[in-house]
DNA sequence: CGCCAGGGCCTCA
DNA sequence: TGAGGCCATGGC
C-alpha cells in the first residue's frame, strides 16, 4: 500500500464517511450531508451553483445563500437566466464576492442551456473538463468539483487543504502546480469516483480539524507518517 | 481588531 | 505561465 492509499485509510477509519456534496432533499430548503444512491437533476443542478458559490469561501456562507436560492424555487437553469442579476446578487450575498458569483451562475445556466445534463454525462472526462473550464467563472477546481460530486466520475478535486496537507506531509512541493498534484493521485489510487469523493471530503475534514494554517501537530494522528512533525519545518 | 474560508479572472511582465 | 491585485461576506 502506498502513501496515498495509507493515508486515506487512515482518515476513513478516523473520521468515517463524509457524505459529500451536501445536497437538499425534496420539500426542504438546507442541504444536508447524507448517504445518496443517486441524485436528482435538480440536485446536479444546486451542486454546480454550490461549487461556484463556494469558492474561497466557508460552506456555513455557500449554505445561506442556497438555502436563500430554494426558498425562491431558483434552483433551476431557466429561473437563474431570467432573474435580474442584482436581484440573485443580493439573494447570494453571505457567500461573497456575489457580484461577480452573479454573473457566474448566469454563465453556467446558459452553458448548461445548449449543454444539457444529459448530453454532458455521455462526454468523455476530458472532454467534459474542457468545455467547463471554457466556462467564463470556472476553473480547474471547481470544474474538477462539478464532474466529481454532480457527474459521479473519478477525477481527483485539488484545493488549498489538499496541497497543504500533502505539501507537509512530504509528498509533494509546498509550491506544487494543481495537475502535477492531481496526477498525483491519479496515478497512486485505483479510478473510482467513490473513493475520490470521500478522500477529497476527509482531507477537507482533516484540515480544518488538525492541518490547519497553524497546525496542530502535537494532537495530529498522521504525525506518525508525516515530515512536517519531524522537524517542523515546511518541505520545500 | 485581523485573519481566513471547500478560487478564478485579469493584467503585466 | 506565473505572480500579484482584486473580488466580499460572516465566523471566530
Amino acid at each position: 500500500m502506498n502513501y496515498f492509499e495509507q493515508i486515506y485509510h487512515i482518515l476513513i477509519n478516523k473520521y468515517g464517511p463524509q457524505f459529500w456534496w451536501p445536497v437538499t432533499s425534496q420539500n426542504k430548503v438546507i442541504p444536508e450531508y447524507k448517504k445518496k444512491d443517486s441524485l436528482t437533476e435538480k440536485q446536479k443542478t444546486e451542486i454546480m451553483f454550490g461549487a461556484i458559490l463556494t469558492q474561497n469561501t466557508s460552506w456555513k456562507n455557500t449554505e445561506k445563500a442556497i438555502v436563500n436560492l430554494n426558498k425562491n424555487d431558483l434552483i433551476d437553469i431557466d429561473k437563474i437566466l431570467e432573474i435580474n442579476v442584482t436581484e440573485l446578487a443580493n439573494l447570494i450575498k453571505s457567500s461573497g464576492y456575489f457580484n461577480q458569483k452573479a454573473k457566474k451562475l448566469k454563465n453556467i445556466c446558459l452553458f448548461l442551456k445548449e449543454n444539457p445534463v444529459n448530453e454532458l454525462e455521455r462526454l468523455k472526462i476530458t472532454d467534459l473538463r474542457k468545455k467547463l473550464i471554457n466556462i467564463n467563472g470556472i476553473g480547474k477546481e471547481t470544474a474538477d468539483s462539478i464532474i466529481l460530486y454532480a457527474f459521479n466520475k473519478p477525477i481527483f478535486v485539488i484545493d488549498a487543504y489538499t496541497k497543504r496537507l500533502f505539501s507537509r506531509s512530504g509528498l509533494c512541493r509546498k509550491d506544487v502546480s494543481y495537475d502535477e498534484l492531481q496526477e498525483l493521485f491519479h496515478s497512486n489510487l485505483e479510478k473510482n469516483a467513490e473513493l475520490f469523493n470521500e478522500y477529497h471530503a476527509l482531507i477537507v475534514e482533516h484540515c480544518k480539524e488538525f492541518c490547519r494554517k497553524k497546525p496542530l501537530c502535537k494532537e495530529c494522528f498522521l504525525k506518525e507518517i508525516c515530515r512536517y512533525t519531524k522537524k517542523y519545518i515546511e518541505i520545500v
